[in-house]
DNA sequence: GACTCCAGTTACCGCAAGTAACGTATGTCT
DNA sequence: AGACATACGTTACTTGCGGTAACTGGAGTC
């Protein structure tokens, strides 16, 4: 009996370490960049290497649970924004904004999430997140895609469709999103109207310039 | 004048050199996928290091190098579909077409563009290439960008709204198609007309199913 | 009081990026 | 022709990272 209790306590004082020791990895990933190194890692926490390793298996292993944190708090917001009461056009704004706000106000976990490997330090390693930023984008492509295909009325092969437009959406969400936070050209709102009136099909309805057939 | 001469044909050999090098680079960077070590492409040369080096600098520059070679390829053939005479619609799905069938024909070298630190290998260290997937995709959309401004007829703010739908419709396309590619739940075709069909306002036109209002 | 677990440590291995210092052939000046 | 500069190439090294093995100290258990 006691031998569980006891066992109970160490596991959780093992769920409550593995916190801190992601807490300490958030700060200094967001402080170092994505090329943090385990050791610094580890510092940060107050322990060594071998314990991050022991609980994370490898560095893989540790951006993959700090990915998932923040992942799914983005992805939350996102639901609330996907989910409200409104009519369409307006839950496209509103999410839109929700993705963009969030880059916005937080572009180090942004950029640790999407782009791992950019740096200050040019000794950079990387965090060979390749392999982990694509689920980031592939998750929120399927939600979209579950969403879509749940309340939108798509006729015949709308499974198919509907995993083809949340992959995409989120694709262009995404790519404006990265440029615009790089270059900062316009208001965030006239950035989410412009991406919602291209998905409401104003590139279609244009009309042509000058001379020959337009784009 | 024969300093002139001399001068004119080492550099033409240094030039040589480097195509020869990109090309074995290129073999490698195939064959054992991104992580494949400076070591290794200078034995696909058939030298050493420190030559690599002395040519492009460091890591990062040989993958600029090698990355420019099949971005610039890919916005040849883009170009081109963009430029083909007949509507709108039919050139936004050939140039759809073009890009698929670039990636789908060369996954190797897309997913090197693209997810260079993905590998078959563990330890891996990927070529830190976050710094420049981004480029390509960013030229693409600059590119996209600038066609649409040519010939569409925006009205006010068109060039804001150009640079906007430039960069969201190429994530649109990438997201879309590394989905795809890792997939394949569809042939190329339906793809394409299925993006198109996004573009064209499709989502905004659809019905709302059952029960309160749609995405 | 001896035993057994764990958390934690130090000290190490392997490997890849990048560099320094050392040949060696080629063509140039006197 | 023969000493000299220059660029090509090499070997051998340093540094710093990810990852691991083997040791250490202090909890609780019989």
């Amino acid at each position: 009996m006691e031998t569980t209790t006891q066992q109970t306590d160490q596991q959780r004082s093992a769920q409550q370490r593995r916190r801190e020791l992601l807490e300490a990895a958030d700060r200094v990933v967001l402080r170092d960049g994505p090329g943090a190194s385990m050791n610094a890692i580890a510092a940060e926490a107050g322990i060594t290497k071998p314990i991050l390793y022991r609980h994370f298996g490898d560095k893989g292993g540790l951006y993959a649970a700090l990915a998932k944190r923040h992942t799914d708090a983005l992805l939350d917001s996102l639901r609330a924004a996907l989910d409200a009461p409104a009519d369409r056009r307006e839950r496209v704004e509103q999410t839109l904004d929700t993705y963009l706000a969030a880059i916005e106000a937080r572009p180090q976990v942004y950029r640790f999430l999407m782009h791992p490997s950019d740096s200050a330090t040019p000794g950079e390693q990387g965090f060979d997140v390749g392999l982990h930023s694509a689920p980031v984008l592939r998750r929120m492509g399927e939600e979209l895609a579950q969403v879509i295909e749940e309340r939108v009325d798509l006729g015949p092969g709308s499974a198919q469709l509907a995993r083809v437009w949340g992959h995409g959406i989120v694709g262009m969400m995404h790519a404006a999103g990265d440029w615009w936070l790089g270059e900062r050209p316009c208001p965030r709102a006239e950035l989410v109207s412009s991406l919602a009136d291209l998905l409401w099909g104003r590139l279609a309805a244009a009309g042509d310039r000058v001379g020959g057939p337009g784009f």
